[in-house]
RNA sequence: GGGCGAGUGGCGGAAUUGGCAGACGCGCAGGAUUCAGGUUCCUGUGUCCGAAAGGAUGUGGGGGUUCAAGUCCCCCCUCGCCCACCA
């Protein structure tokens, strides 16, 4: 009986569908595990990434169930974003029919791969529910002051009139579409403050069974450092003092100028007039300067600063030392305004000679230094009573004595910044705010929720949300005065959406509520998370954010921190150098796949072809070793079959031989259970594939029929979670008609996963000289004599005195001579 | 510039605590089956010398620790990713 891939696979693949065999009820009872993999952003049928990560996720999703869990395996779309709204704008048409048919494709290409889920918990971003919980949230961060409202610049293109993303600013910093220069523009947006929860966030990381680099990054990215800050007297001036940020507050004595940012608040007040015009134009300059140009570190000299006239007094020493600007001090970071130590930081350094400003070494360098700027540690010097100090007490005394003076004290800083949320997109959830003449921004009532966007809308080129034209939705009733007001028309961050699907996948189908706080602990936290390394550091961030506030404001429980506490990146599959992906063109489509090997061998190929975690590169082998793993399955399926043990199979009573094929079978499970938890897939197959070349072996040479029944559904029950079609057709030929998905992972019996056997290797001088099959439970001196013995070792050692014996039974044995005793 | 990874046959990769380097697969070669191609099965396959037995050599390069190093330490080279004027 040949092995009809298609007509199997699409069987079972109804089966699971119709029998719910996935779905999940909330009440019951046993220990509950959530898989969850990313919700993808539908862009139409899935690509070779969607394949990877969907195949990991849904072995870990069988694999628990067989061992006993009730698991929550849900799945969504991230279904708001710039591309749809791109394709709306192209088209002409609303981007709900256009999303709605991307979802489509992809929910066929999963279900096509064998993936299952509890569908009856899918979410979808722009569903209206969806919305109204998500505009809910928003609502109650706004009441516990963890929204709020402020300027900030964004990216604005002069030829379409609008505002642009950052991913539609091309990298010369011109807008994609028209081409234009793309400038800043101050707008009024929202925000969440995030920040407040840097340290916690920080210091999360630290628990978390994530990779050791994704934490990296998202300390880099929350960027903590300690320092001082102090208030610098304006000289001539009691009304003003320019307040500092330094991580080293121990080279202060080295301080020979200070520097604003240019759009620091100060800059007028301190400019003296005869330097007003030059420092106007270099504001003007950097102001219509683009972030590339800005951080071009091609840029050096003169031009990227200018001397404002006044001068500050360095509270150390009281000397007097000029205030410049400088593109290099940013706005948003730290004070928006530094002491600048050339001696000890580099770009002060480039400064400090292009303006030709003294230098002052605090720190003594070593004596072969021949660097600039010297960041090392080192005695301190020419700094008074810092003198002799190291780095580290000079800074503490540095801070001390600040204090004690009552001009500053000790800070933390971060490099974090508060989460702007404001969209100026129509593709997004509505934020939920009227904006009223006498009222200023009044939160929509609870009981107008949801906010949705009109269906009426027109799509002009121009990249302009639609709202801001369409007079139906922007008018609107001040809640609070009931008077003529304006709806705000940004929608939110799609990385709000992405922020707490996952907390509503535990009870979708709430109706009063977000989610149910009770359901939530009783699933949460997910306990394997899986997706790109792309969303590593902000969608993880966000996520652990939303759900500390959650849990602060009571929407959530309140000892929910962590959402995520095991975390595994996929790879991206790689193509030509570049990454896989739709806008590249370099797809290489599942769907082929399906039709010619099928869906269990495409997902073996994703196991096998490396760990998960790497990238796969899509070369002119590709196509070769996936057939490979579809030559695997049929090696399979004719074990599986009685072509292969109803002939060759013998009833008999045990011998040795069968002995060890019972060993070999709980060896596979103890190495396949070890594999699994490690996330080592590609070793889990590779074990697979040797058990079953042993059987074949063992068939070649006569099997007992009913140690091979039994080795062959071991090896089934272990490609159940891999290969799952194949895996549940053989199983129910075999077993009259049963799941195999529902049967107990099997436990590995340590009596027969030890071994009795062993290969003895004697090395002479660390230089293998033979192989010998000695008892597994073999003691030192046994292993030394049966080492002596060896007439191999006798040879190399040619008469050499042994004058050391290393023994390490039953696996080594080295012996260590000195050459031969000299007559 | 900073941080984090990684470099192993023709290729993807394996080797959990230092203990037989190259599991498993692809490719390639030879053989069996076949009219032939394909499929399937068997055998071989790091490199060098050798007909073979066997020997030498071998995990980016150099040094070190150790009875023993792909694995640990130091220096260097190359590649990848992330953050990048963060005071």
């Amino acid at each position: 009986m040949g092995y009809d891939v298609q007509e199997v696979e699409l069987r079972w693949q109804a089966r699971w569908a119709t029998d719910g065999t996935y779905e999940v009820e909330n009440n019951g009872t046993k220990p509950t595990y959530y898989v969850l993999c990313m919700y993808p952003y539908p862009s139409g049928p899935a690509h070779q990434g969607h394949v990877r990560n969907y195949t990991f996720g849904d072995l870990n999703v069988r694999h628990a169930r067989m061992r006993g869990y009730d698991v929550l395996s849900p799945i969504g779309f991230d279904s708001f974003g710039l591309p749809a709204e791109n394709a709306a704008i192209k088209s002409g048409a609303h981007p709900r029919p256009f999303t709605d048919a991307r979802i489509e494709e992809l929910k066929a290409s999963l279900k096509r791969l064998g993936a299952v889920y509890d569908w009856r918990r899918e979410v979808r971003s722009h569903d209206p529910q969806y919305i109204k919980w998500n505009q809910f949230i928003f609502l109650r961060f706004l009441e516990a002051g963890l929204a709020y409202r402020a300027t900030a610049p964004v990216n604005w293109c002069p030829g379409c009139q609008t505002v642009l993303a950052n991913e539609q600013v091309l990298s010369d910093g011109t807008c994609e579409r028209s081409g234009d220069l793309v400038t800043k523009r101050e707008l009024e947006q929202w925000f969440f403050r995030i920040t407040q929860y840097a340290d916690e966030l920080l210091e999360g990381l630290d628990e978390l069974e994530w990779p050791e680099r994704v934490k990296t990054m998202q300390r880099n990215w929350i960027g903590r450092s300690e320092g001082a800050t102090f208030r610098l007297a304006v000289d001539g001036r009691d009304d003003v003092s320019i307040e500092v940020f330094t991580t080293r507050p121990d080279t202060s004595f080295g301080m020979t100028y200070v520097v604003l940012a240019p759009e620091h608040e100060l800059v007028d007040q301190v400019t003296t007039p005869e330097r007003r015009a030059a420092v106007d134009a270099f504001r003007e300059r950097v102001r219509s300067a683009t972030d590339i140009e800005r951080q071009s570190t091609e840029q050096t000299g003169r031009e990227r600063g200018v001397d404002t006239g006044a001068r500050a007094i360095n509270p150390f020493n009281g000397q007097s030392v000029p205030i410049y600007l400088a593109d290099y001090v940013l706005p948003g970071y730290g004070t928006g305004a530094i002491m600048a130590v050339p001696a000890q930081d580099q770009r002060d350094w480039d400064f400090a000679q292009a303006f030709d400003l003294p230098i002052v070494r605090t720190v003594q360098p070593p004596d072969d230094w021949e660097g600039e700027a010297y960041t090392g540690d080192g005695p301190a010097i020419n700094s008074d009573f810092l003198d002799g100090l190291d780095v580290a007490q000079a800074k503490k005394q540095a801070i001390e004595w600040l204090v004690a003076k009552g001009i500053g004290e000790a800070t933390v800083n971060y490099r974090l910044r508060d989460w702007l949320l404001s969209r100026q997109r129509f593709w997004g959830c509505p934020i939920p705010i009227i904006h009223c003449p006498t009222d200023g921004a009044v939160p929509v009532p609870d009981d107008q929720l949801p906010i949705v966007a009109p269906d009426d809308v027109e799509f002009l080129p121009t990249g302009e949300s639609p709202l801001r034209l369409h007079e139906g939705f922007l008018r609107a009733a001040c809640p609070k005065c009931g008077g003529p007001a304006m709806r705000e028309t940004d929608t939110m961050d799609t990385f709000v959406d992405s922020s707490w699907y996952f907390l509503r996948f535990c009870s979708p189908w709430e109706e009063n509520r977000p989610f149910d706080p009770e359901m939530t602990k009783r699933w949460m936290p997910v306990d394997q998370y899986i997706g790109g390394i792309e969303h590593a550091i902000l969608h993880l961030l966000y996520a652990r954010f939303y759900t500390r506030a959650l849990a602060d404001v009571g929407i959530a429980p309140k000892e929910l921190r962590e959402p995520f506490p095991r975390y595994v990146p996929q790879g991206m599959i790689r193509m030509d150098g570049s990454k896989m992906s739709k806008s590249k063109g370099n797809l290489v489509a599942p769907e082929q796949y399906f039709e010619s090997v099928g869906a269990d061998a495409l997902r073996l190929f994703h196991l096998f072809v490396g760990p998960p975690t790497d990238d796969v590169d899509w070369t002119d082998q590709t196509d070769e070793v996936i057939e490979g793993c579809g030559r695997f399955l049929q090696r399979v399926w004719r074990l599986g079959t009685d072509e292969v043990q109803g002939p060759a199979a013998i009833d008999r009573d045990p011998t040795a031989e069968d002995l060890e094929i019972v060993r070999a079978s709980h060896r596979l499970i103890a190495r396949i259970d070890d594999n699994f938890s490690r996330w080592s897939y590609n070793t889990a197959v590779a074990a697979t594939m040797e058990f079953s070349n042993t059987l074949h072996r063992y068939i070649a040479e006569g099997a007992r029929r009913e140690t091979l029944a039994e080795a062959v559904d071991t090896l089934l029950l272990m490609l159940a979670p891999m290969a799952p079609h194949i895996a549940a057709e053989l199983w129910a030929h075999r077993h009259d008609g049963a799941h195999i998905h529902e049967q107990p992972w099997p436990e590995a019996d340590p009596d027969l996963v030890a071994v009795t056997t062993a290969t003895l290797v004697v090395q002479v001088n660390g230089k293998v000289k033979d192989r010998i099959e000695v008892d597994a439970g073999i003691d030192e001196v046994e292993a030394e004599r049966i080492a002596r013995a060896s007439e191999k070792v006798a040879e190399a050692l040619n008469g050499g005195e042994i004058r050391r014996v290393v023994a390490k039974p039953p696996r080594l044995v080295n012996l260590v001579v000195g050459p031969p005793a000299s007559g």
